[in-house]
DNA sequence: CTATAAATTGTCCCATGGGTCAATTCTTGA
DNA sequence: TCAAGAATTGACCCATGGGACAATTTATAG
């Protein structure tokens, strides 16, 4: 039965239409007719294969989401050591192909619309604990398990402010520079776990 | 001439309610009509006193931030020490009237329109020059000027990453708990600053 | 080859929402 | 007190967009 098969890649097609609308019009001016054109159908194609506006996003997130999870694991299959795998994770997150500003807008968007879209925000939240299991995988061996929370708290919140800055502004902050920052937070982070408290410095 | 009083009081009221809608409704949902209702006016009203949709909402976001700029600024008014002008910068981020779901629900839908809308683009840029700016009238003092501009971007990341947390999920993150791991970043990175360099640790 | 089912299209419906406008109510200053 | 002008309203217009559907084309299986 190629039934299946048509299905699916349509489907396919349609998510990832959705997703590039989501990128140039944001969820406010994300019709359906703009995604059928992003896809080369038609407007009726779209409902035939998704139930209604919301589902059709909410499968766009999913892809978007399995993009990103596929991504961080094919990093995370080379990494061998602890501090490997935490540099695996920053890495992935960090991908030339991700770290767009049209990608970062269409997160954005996406986001925005979590709070009054169980689906959303349920993918929202299999995303943050992915990441921080994946961080949590390398970290153990690094931290007592508090401090290693904290840190994977600390990466988490900090590689989605650095993705809200690119999407704010496209020139605001580079891949590289991005990189650099959080790996060194882990490091300065590890480093006071690692030795005896003395205070916070300064006058 | 009473007419500035009334009509200055008048649009910001509305420049409130558009906020409020936001909160609640999201960029998708926040209709003239929702607006005018939540300020207990006619839709007419609404554009009396803003020429379009677009230009209320601009304004709406130029209400917020003008709060965050007064909350922020009434705290580094009592800060004496370049310590104490960091803590404000970061106390007044998470003051408890700020940092709460809604707003940050509100913030997001309107971040996610910034791609779209100079004038949103323009008062984002300032919201960060600012935080910028604020937070390094205490760096300054306490670490080299190159140092003192990586924790200002760290920062300025970790605070909207905390955020976007709290838009995402409501008990994701505690005040308490976002300004503690905010200034154990900074802590940690003066330090590092501070003493020689090690290479990083683990194995 | 044909019948059945799926794929696809274009049309239609209608609720929504932005924006205009004339009409009405309220203020206020002289 | 009363006119001028502002505040405010509600009705109206119309483009847009989500969604339903019948009609048509295309694929598939027997």
């Amino acid at each position: 039965m190629k039934l299946t098969r048509i299905s699916a890649i349509r489907r396919k097609e349609l998510r990832q239409a959705a997703f590039a609308v989501l990128q140039s019009e944001g969820v406010a001016g994300a019709t359906l007719e703009k995604v059928a054109a992003a896809a080369g159908a038609s407007k009726g194609i779209v409902l035939h294969y998704f139930r209604n506006k919301q589902e059709l996003f909410e499968h766009a997130m999913r892809e978007a989401n399995a993009v990103l999870r596929d991504t961080v694991i094919a990093r995370l299959k080379q990494a061998k050591t602890p501090m490997q795998r935490i540099d695996a994770v920053i890495d992935g997150n960090f991908e030339p192909h991700l770290f767009q500003p049209s990608v970062c807008h269409a997160w954005l968007s996406l986001c925005a619309e979590v709070p009054r879209d169980k689906k959303l925000e349920r993918i929202q939240t299999v995303i943050h604990a992915r990441m921080r299991s994946n961080l949590m995988s390398g970290l153990r061996d690094l931290a007592p398990l508090q401090q290693a929370e904290e840190i994977a708290l600390v990466v988490t919140a900090l590689i989605d402010g650095f993705w809200l800055r690119l999407g704010l502004g496209p020139d605001s902050i580079s891949r590289e520079q991005a990189i650099s920052e959080v790996k060194a937070v882990v490091t300065a982070k590890l480093m006071a776990a690692t030795q005896a408290s003395k205070g916070r410095p300064g006058p």
